[in-house]
DNA sequence: CTGTTAGCGCTTTCAT
DNA sequence: ATGAAAGCGCTAACAG
């Protein structure tokens, strides 16, 4: 048992040729012309023997591990995380590479430690991806190595994945205006604080910005922004219900889809339907947004062309500026019911 | 720029010894006698010039790469997959290891590739992670590293963790008893073809085996076992609301939340009040489980705790069992509403 | 067109 | 107690 690793003196000897024809046969190199009775006994020795290469071995002598990392603050707390994981690890494995992934929490202890563990591992180059921030902290580390900001920016670094923003807000408010709606919208999420600068400010502003461009151009206004924390389902809710004690929207525009989500239990629980009484917009294209009965119209961050398009990045050499991915509008029932819509 | 990295000879030369002596001084070898002295000149010596270890080259010569292979069928398209990956990657790190992502879609040319990406990177050991099956094929070939499966089984290898089924289903029975609820309890998503063994038959039937035996142990039989394929929101709603029209249950079992989820819709759609008209339990803890008014009461699916088992277990030297892991109640309003649920 | 040689950075006998 | 030297598997100069 354990039978010795095959390596590339096998292959080789087999082949009755030296390491060095097996290895230029074996990587393909173009500019060597070795004939083509050399190339067909490497080859099939090769796969005889079910030869692989040792990539530390070669990575070693040529500074090319063939894997990339990829840095998050959290990978699990927000559903965010897989779909850029997975459109990430699709582009990888297609330029046959492979993916460390790692997580530091945003504590900077740990963001050492990953960056560390990751260059010692002398990967090809790094991925800093943001579920929380939105201007990342990269450790003050010398990389060797290309780096791309993904759903974040960096001082340090100017190539950066992130959706278009300013646009999905602009398209949230057009889609209200195409149902006809042209009036007692109300605006739920904003978050003065956000404005000024704080948590996620720069995302947020930008989504915000397009909202109200896109407002002011149609000459309306909101009847109400109701500002929260925390954008989670229990404060869409109560905030709702508090608003329906005074007012009677036509419409109610989420900052994303959770929020929409506690809108909407509170807008059934009043007993108004959507869309007919009240439409329901919001961002994110969350699982829940599929969940909802109507379905909830809402603008996509693309998770998984972000991904993908941050190893593209990572991987192609001369790349010199980043990428804004359009953020996809995904029609469900919660503003207008038109025939084939769920 | 681009300044040369700093090997263990640089260390050696500052602090004026051999590269064997700093490397066994670095490497903290117990039964190596060097002075003290010694020990002070490179430690400072390493540390002044930023010293980190080219773990390529130490895997070339030792076989050991301190990183670990985490492969699965799916990584985004099910919410389980972050909680296990997080798990594993808290474990990872406190090892000091690093942990490479891969996805197979299930496809077995994907499979194939994945192990050999991992094996040409010298991996310490692999984990196969299921999502979607529970008996799990594993490309055959030979791997000389050690195995474990996580949440799924493989005829290969014996070592598996998984979550506790069988004791989960007695538990939502149980909870349902507790809360005084003796009769008029339907099944929710019981399907024929997985306990004919089919898709995720195994998973599936443990809990099936759970549920029944302690409805069987309490002298109770469904009022209804409503199956379907697919269970997802839409589904549970569907046959819920067609169930409404003729009986009135006290309570509906599901056997995930996502069907507890369309339940729920028809429930409130039909005008019924949960818990008190009728209580509903279900499995997995998703992330909608607590979006729900009232909250879901679940008994979930420990996938942090899978993924740090499966790390442990990978790494530690003689294991020779799996692990199966309790699933925690998670008690919310859906059942009873007693003082502090939500 | 093909083979010999010299390392990549590290650990590990084996001498001293 | 410390160091010289060999070698892990591979690739890149350089000869032949």
């Amino acid at each position: 048992m354990a039978k010795k690793r095959v390596t590339l003196a096998d292959v080789a000897k087999l082949a009755g040729l030296s390491t060095t024809a097996a290895s230029m046969i074996l990587t393909g190199r173009p500019d060597t012309r070795l004939s083509a009775e050399a190339h067909a006994k490497v080859h099939e020795a090769a796969s005889q023997l079910g030869y692989r290469p040792n990539v530390a071995a070669r990575a070693l002598r040529t500074d090319k591990s063939r894997s990339i990392a990829f840095i998050s603050d959290y990978v699990a707390t927000t559903r965010f995380a897989s779909g850029l994981i997975r459109g990430a690890l699709a582009a990888a494995e297609e330029a046959r590479h492979v993916m460390l992934v790692l997580e530091t929490g945003g504590e900077p202890a740990r963001e050492i430690q990953a960056v560390q563990a990751a260059l010692d591992r002398q990967v090809d180059g790094l991925i800093f991806a943001a579920m929380r921030a939105r201007e990342v902290f990269v450790p003050d580390i010398v990389i060797n190595a290309p780096v791309v900001m993904l759903n974040g920016t960096s001082a340090r670094f100017p190539l950066s994945v992130l959706p278009d923003e300013y646009q999905g807000g602009r398209d949230a408010v057009r889609l209200l205006l195409e149902a006809g709606i042209s009036g007692d919208i109300v605006l739920l999420g904003h978050n003065a604080e956000d404005e000024a600068g704080l948590f996620r400010s720069e995302m947020i502003n930008r989504r915000l910005a397009g909202i109200k461009d896109a407002m002011r151009e149609a000459g309306l206004a909101f009847i109400a922004e109701l500002s929260c924390w925390n954008w989670e389902p229990d404060q869409g809710f109560d905030l709702t219900r508090k608003l329906l004690a005074t007012k009677r929207p036509r419409a109610i525009l989420c900052l994303n889809d959770r929020l929409a989500f506690g809108a909407h239990q509170a807008l059934s629980e009043a007993g108004l339907s959507i869309p007919e009484d009240v439409a329901l917009v919001s961002f994110d294209n969350d699982e829940i947004a599929s969940y909802l009965r109507p379905g909830l119209t809402t603008i996509a961050l693309p998770h998984e062309e972000m991904g993908r398009a941050a190893v593209e990045l990572l991987l192609r050499p001369g790349a010199t500026s980043g990428a804004t991915l359009a953020m996809p509008i995904i029609e469900r029932g919660s503003i207008r019911s038109p025939a084939g819509l769920i």
